[in-house]
DNA sequence: CGTGCTTTATGGTCTGATATTTACTATTAA
DNA sequence: TTAATAGTAAATATCAGACCATAAAGCACG
């Protein structure tokens, strides 16, 4: 046994990230405030510009603050949001450490519980808006990815009602990776989603109908699930004959 | 209109991160593996260290290397693993963006699905892994958080055994969250967690019956709510009394 | 042997200069 | 007077080259 801890020294940079952290998280610095400038940063630390902007860009990937240019730029304070869980997920994926399969299996589990509290706590303001993406759907979009986004917008709004930032937080972020990973596969989206396919979903939230809105929501998801497998494998197939073609950014 | 597309070029380093992000997905770079020295990447991209630099430490942020100093040091590649998400779940409830309940709440949503799932496919190695865990959990520990992780082997183990990785990911960054959460609160974890409080759930999985070890999943983490919620009202009840004191890093 | 010094490759830090972006300001021409 | 234009300056982005710190591996000496 030893007596002593053995003294990890740690990078220069990462005290100044943690104080600069801490400054943001404590309200120093408050969402769409300004970070004194690299040089400012400099002399305050007394450290040199190289580890300010480590530490900076680091709280950029974390997505605690976005940086700009020019004058009146700078490193500005964000509200965080749920980018950074949804980009962790897509590395997971692109990493190959989860597979289509267990992705939608994850929403299959969330999902329906996110319709049914949706169901019990949306408002009046949230019917509405609901009500408004399901019309969108019918409409004709420029894109693909924004024919996807507009029919993930139901999702997205449930989510927003359920009344749980956590659940909503890994609710946006599964369907950020649902995006991309389709968008991958195969850009058409029609294929895979119909119009007016939540109808049912949004009756039952609307109607506060807890048990129902679960239920349809379960139902919609296995459905999507059926069509995105059958289309992975067509992709798959069409892969192994362009060697190389894979699922990457 | 305009006859000419507008080149906005993004960041240098953005770029060097692209590729090199890339070339480890791509399996150019294989876990294990090390990416070549700064000096040698300044070279092959024909940019300064310090956009090499930046590259690499979005690299390490990220999860995808670890970097050494020394000879034999350098950007090393590693298993993605899902400390990320576990990262950006903690950032999250520091920026106050979620709550303990609301944390709590998908625990108790996602758990049991978990145990359930884990009851149906888990195998005779897990089982093993799953009795030795509960065995330990009546040992003595060196620390408050020894202990801790002790108690929430348990519930790792089931997350591994559950047979969906995405689902692991979620449980296991939810369960590093609660640890933290909980050593900021009241390091005595004994009060919130006795030994033996698992039996129910691990019977259930071992007997392979799917139901039982949900329902006995849910109402454990029911318990562990109310206690944990308890003693929250405390800790910001004393809070209040010594300002400033927060849950901080 | 093994103990301690030396070498050496690599990341970590410092310095200061140049390039690029962009909000703001002054100027100029209609 | 006003709207386009050019100029200015502040900030990040990048470059270049040096030196420091770390730690693995070899070497020399006892």
């Amino acid at each position: 046994m030893s007596y002593f801890k053995p003294l990890k020294q740690q990078r220069i940079s990462e005290e100044v990230l943690r104080q600069l952290k801490e400054a943001i998280l404590l309200g120093v610095f408050k969402a769409g405030a300004k970070l004194p400038s690299e040089r400012e940063l400099t002399e305050q630390f007394q450290v040199s510009r190289g580890v300010v902007r480590e530490a900076i860009r680091a709280l950029e990937i974390t997505g605690f603050v976005v940086t700009r240019q020019g004058p009146a730029g700078g490193a500005y304070v964000t509200e965080l949001s749920f980018d950074h869980v949804g980009n962790a997920f897509i590395d997971l994926f692109l990493a190959n450490k989860v597979s289509i399969p267990e992705m939608v299996h994850v929403r299959r589990i969330i999902e329906p519980q996110v319709a049914q509290l949706a169901a019990a706590n949306i408002t009046e303001k949230g019917k509405e808006l609901l009500l408004q993406a399901q019309e969108k759907e019918f409409g004709i979009s420029k894109s693909n990815e924004e024919r996807m986004l507009t029919h993930q917008n139901v999702h997205r709004l449930l989510a927003e009602s359920c009344g749980n930032h956590f659940l909503e937080a890994i609710c946006k972020s599964l369907l950020k990776l649902t995006r991309r990973v389709v968008m991958a596969v195969n850009p058409d989206h029609s294929q895979l989603h119909s119009p007016g396919e939540h109808r049912k979903i949004i009756e039952a939230v609307l109607a506060g109908d807890e048990a129902a809105a679960a239920l349809a929501m379960e139902k919609h998801i296995e459905a999507f699930y059926q069509r995105l497998t059958r289309m992975e494998k067509i992709f798959r197939q069409e892969a192994t004959h362009e060697a190389g073609r894979q699922l990457v950014l």
